[in-house]
DNA sequence: TTTTTATCTGTTACCGGTATCAAAAAAAGA
DNA sequence: TCTTTTTTTGATACCGGTAACAGATAAAAA
């Protein structure tokens, strides 16, 4: 491995030189930072990030907190670990993953399925912190744009002639669900006509088992807005099994767009949050948040995709 | 913080007697020992694993490395990575992940998603790797024990009467499948039972079709042996569409038990991989590895869980 | 008792960077 | 031209550990 001396020695400067031409070059004269680059660019040089966060008293890690229970997650996760993953490695920091809440070490923390429960212990954290997921507390987060995902696909199942639309949404108390509602709410309401919702928690066979019951209220030409593609999957097997004709008869949205609107048949029409973009913002955020020394960075929402498939018309 | 010198300050030793209270404790005597823990207790020190790792010359990173297509990728990768990432942390270790095989960095690699072809390259890494998924190449690995797996589904099978077992399995020539196939070929033949086997690549719909298009050779009274849940979902569907009766005249049983097993209706009766603990195995296996300086460590296999559930027989 | 050997602890230098301040050089003002 | 001010560069100490060797102490052998 070559090291600062050994550029140093080669461009004929102190160690300090070079470092300055990596991390304040506006510090050094272009002369001598030409020299100093060239230097770096034949000894191909790489900064040995440990040295530098033993010298800044960092880790390089940061932790990703995960609040809800592992065995329920969804495996959107994985693309969302991804991202954060990329974003993290292209200034050489490190993910550990905590799954309770007794975290500790890390320069910072991204943190994941908060509820509204958890804003005191928030509080306390001593770290810098970003939030994946909407909150109305004023922490900083970056989330997909919830709302602007069912007005999409409220609007395309209107585009599709369907003459009922229903939204069946997810049983919490939280924000993401609130945004969820809101733009199906939102749509209907510009086109005059009056919301039907209906909430369960976020499983398919209870899903399943809520059309089954009321499916003398659901009568052909209807289409489920659905909070999640778990609950589309469970609408799918209940309208199957009561025989009504998917696309034809009853339309189906999902919502996340991984992994299990594939593994559906028919192929789910969903709402796609771009996991891997989210995460890598997630990594940017709190990097800078530390960079920053804890500086509020805001909100970020980003917008999802619509992806066409089999569960509605063509 | 505190650091080494605070400890050695309160216990009026040197910082080496503390370091070797913390790495080699059999150099210090027991006396010497007992102040220095007693110090260390009261200041609640831990130690600075970013110095430790600049003396050392390491990161204290370990790079998982995903072969396979993301996109594709199952969602119990979440599960292997929190076991991987719940091992590494315990030594202060973190993750990086690469999807490529543009790899660099790091102080050693956990490899997945292996394929026979990636031998040379595996050959021309210049750091301790360790691979998850079984190989026939001596290169060391962790996996679940696929062929004790199909053999308890297939001998489960058998126990609920059964009469007839056919596999399902993933057209690949992997290890893991080839063991896959042999825990059922195995226990059939100690039954005097003549293997009925089809292969498909691991998809739902493809499982589906196959099983549709090949409906008039499977008669009630069967039993399907699947290499993945995927498969099983797509068998599921394709026997419910035929109007088959799940779980009296027709059993599936799946292979992973992540997530995918819970969404079906019916819940699969699957061979659930503990890919949590494989995950913490890899972990320590791949940090047993750097520390003994890329010293052979063998091959682990881990005994699978039958899951039953409602998809066959009670 | 003296010498040899083994065991334990401390001193020093270093891992590869960075902040801080001092010195040198260049620019500006008198 | 000689100060004064500003900019650029370098020397030094330090971040928090560890290896390697040296010195001190205790045990064993002569």
């Amino acid at each position: 491995m070559t090291t600062l001396s050994d550029v140093a020695k080669k461009a004929s400067v102190s160690k300090m030189t070079v470092s300055r031409v990596i991390n304040h070059p506006q510090q050094v004269t272009p002369e001598l930072r030409k020299i100093v680059e060239k230097a770096m660019e034949q000894l191909n040089y790489h900064p040995n990030s440990i040295a530098s966060a033993l010298a800044h008293n960092r880790t390089n890690v940061v932790k990703l907190v995960i609040l809800e229970d592992i065995d329920t997650t969804e495996p959107y996760y994985m693309n969302l670990l991804f991202g954060i993953a990329k974003g993290l490695s292209k200034k050489h920091y490190a993910i550990q993953l905590a799954t309770g809440r007794d975290v500790g070490g890390g320069d910072g923390y991204i943190i994941t399925g908060g509820r509204a429960t958890d804003a005191e212990w928030l509080d306390q954290l001593d770290k810098p912190f970003v939030l994946f997921g909407e909150n109305r507390y004023g922490y900083d987060f970056i989330d997909t744009d919830n709302k602007l995902g069912e007005q999409l696909a409220t609007q395309y199942a209107l585009n599709k002639n369907y003459q009922s639309i229903v939204f069946i949404g997810i049983d919490e108390k939280e924000p993401f669900e609130y945004s969820r509602e809101a733009g199906y709410i939102n749509t209907l309401q510009k086109h005059n006509m009056i919301p039907k919702i209906f909430r369960i928690q976020n499983h398919s066979s209870l899903a399943e088992k809520l059309i089954i019951d009321n499916w003398r209220k659901f009568a052909p030409n209807t289409c489920f807005i659905c909070a999640s593609d778990r609950i589309a999957v469970g609408v799918v097997r209940a309208i199957q099994r009561k025989n009504g004709n998917i696309p034809r008869d009853f339309g189906v949205i999902g919502f996340d767009g991984v992994f299990l609107d594939q593994v559906s048949n028919p192929k789910l029409t969903t709402v796609k949050q771009n996991l891997f973009k989210l995460g890598e913002l997630l990594a940017e955020m709190i990097l800078q948040k530390i960079k920053q020394d804890g500086a509020q960075q805001g909100e970020v929402l980003i917008e999802p995709e619509l992806i066409k498939s089999e569960s509605t018309r063509k």
